[in-house]
RNA sequence: GCCCAGAUAACUCAGUUGGUAGAGCAGUGGACUGAAAAUCCACGUGUCGCUGGUUCGAUUCCGGCUCUGGGCA
C-alpha cells in the first residue's frame, strides 16, 4: 500500500542570512512556491523594516503569507498554522511544490509537528489582570499562584519570565489543564508533510553580522524612516510595534539622540536577534547547514540544496 | 609655559584606608508551546598609561615622563 508523501525544502536561518534569494531560486528550480513563515512579514505596509521580497527579487515565484495583515490586527502561532496548513494542502493540490522560508523558529517548528491549537485562544483581560497582579503584588507571589496549580511549569520557569508564567496561568483558568497536558495534546495528530530542513549559516559570525549593517544602511536609503514614522503612530498594542527596526527610532524622533546613534542601535538590535534565531534553530535536529561564507554562490548552493532535496525524498520515499 | 582633573575589560566608568580588581554596556552560549523581530537565563584576567622611588609587597603613596580634557597666560 502507498502511503501518501508530501515533502517539503524548509529554508530557515537567521536575519539577513540569504534565505530570500535562495528560496526564490530553490522554487524555480523544483517548479515551486514560497510559503513564508515570518512573523512580521505577515502585515501589510511593512515592507522596507521587514525585508519582505520586492517583486523584482520574487522573479515570479509566488510568495504566500506576506503582507495580508492590517497593522492593527493581532496574530499568534495559532493562526499561523491555521493560514500555513491551507496554503500548504492548495499547493499540494495544485502539484506544486511549497518551500516553508523564514526565521521565526516557532511558527517553524510549530508547524512542522502540526500542533493542534485550536480550543485555546487568548485571554487579553484575563492577560491584564494578571499583569496588574504582578505589578501589585510582585513577581514571586504571581509564581506561588502558578505553583498552587500547576508545579511543574513553576519549577521550569524562570521567576523573572514574566510573560510564560502568565501564559501558564492563563491556560489553567481558561482550560482547566496544565500547559504540560496542553502540549501532550497539541501533539496528537502528526503531520501529513515531511519536512526536509535547511539551516543557513555563517563559519565567521562577522559576515552575518557586515551583512546586517549592509541592510541597515540599505533600508534606510529605501525609506526606513518613513516607514517607522507611519508605524510608531499605530497603537501601541499591535504585535506589530514589536518589530526591530521602528522602536529604535523613537528616541530620534523626539530629537533625543541622532541618526547615526538610531542606525547604531538598530543595527544591534539585529545583532542580538539574529544570535536568538541561531540558538532557536541549532537545537533542531537533522538539519542540512548551507554555509554562506564558504565561497558559494547562489547558484552552487541551489545545486547543493536541490541535489539534498532529491535524495532526501528518494530516501524517504522508499520508507 | 603654568595650574587643575583624568589615564583601569572592545566602550563608559567604579574601586582597592597598600595584599594584582568589578558594575553597566558590548560580546558569547543557552532557553523557548496561542505576544516569538516577543520574553527570559548564564558567562567578567585586564601589561589597572610608561618609568623610577618608598615598601616584605604598589594599580593604590611619592617623583618624573607621555597622552587626553578643562582653565590661566
Amino acid at each position: 500500500m502507498s502511503r501518501a508523501f508530501y515533502p517539503y525544502p524548509i529554508i530557515a536561518g537567521p536575519t539577513a542570512s540569504g534565505k530570500t534569494a535562495l528560496a526564490v531560486q530553490l522554487a524555480k528550480r523544483l517548479g515551486g512556491e514560497v510559503v513564508s513563515a515570518d512573523s512580521m512579514q505577515i502585515y501589510a505596509g511593512v515592507s522596507v523594516g521587514t525585508a519582505r521580497p520586492t517583486v523584482q527579487e520574487m522573479e515570479g515565484v509566488v510568495h504566500h503569507l506576506q503582507g495580508f495583515l492590517p497593522l492593527q490586527e493581532k496574530y499568534s502561532v495559532a493562526r499561523y498554522i491555521e493560514d500555513a496548513t491551507a496554503v500548504f494542502a492548495a499547493v499540494f493540490a495544485r502539484n506544486s511544490q511549497p518551500i516553508l522560508c523564514g526565521g521565526t523558529g516557532l511558527y517553524i517548528q510549530s508547524f512542522m509537528e502540526n500542533r493542534q491549537l485550536f480550543e485555546q485562544p487568548a485571554d487579553p483581560s484575563l492577560r491584564q489582570e494578571l499583569v496588574a497582579f504582578a505589578e501589585k503584588n510582585g513577581q514571586e507571589a504571581l509564581m506561588e499562584r502558578l505553583r498552587q496549580v500547576d508545579p511543574a511549569s513553576a519549577a521550569r520557569l524562570h521567576l523573572n519570565d514574566r510573560n510564560r508564567i502568565i501564559r501558564a496561568l492563563e491556560v489553567f483558568y481558561t482550560t482547566g489543564r496544565t500547559i504540560g497536558e496542553q502540549d501532550r495534546l497539541s501533539h496528537s495528530c502528526p503531520s501529513p508533510y515531511t519536512p526536509c530542513l535547511f539551516l543557513l549559516d555563517f563559519q565567521d559570525r562577522q559576515h552575518l553580522y557586515d551583512r546586517i549593517d549592509r541592510r541597515v544602511d540599505c533600508m534606510l536609503e529605501n525609506g526606513l524612516l518613513e516607514e517607522a514614522q507611519r508605524i510608531l503612530r499605530t497603537d501601541r498594542e499591535a504585535t506589530v510595534t514589536q518589530a526591530i527596526g521602528y522602536k529604535e527610532f523613537d528616541a530620534y524622533f523626539s530629537g533625543e539622540i541622532s541618526l547615526e546613534a538610531a542606525a547604531a542601535c538598530l543595527k544591534q538590535q539585529t545583532r542580538r536577534y539574529a544570535k536568538r534565531q541561531l540558538s532557536w534553530f541549532h537545537r533542531m535536529d537533522g538539519a542540512y547547514t548551507l554555509w554562506m561564507d564558504g565561497g558559494d554562490d547562489l547558484h552552487t548552493l541551489t545545486e547543493k540544496a536541490a541535489r539534498h532535496f532529491d535524495e532526501f525524498c528518494e530516501r524517504r520515499g522508499n520508507l
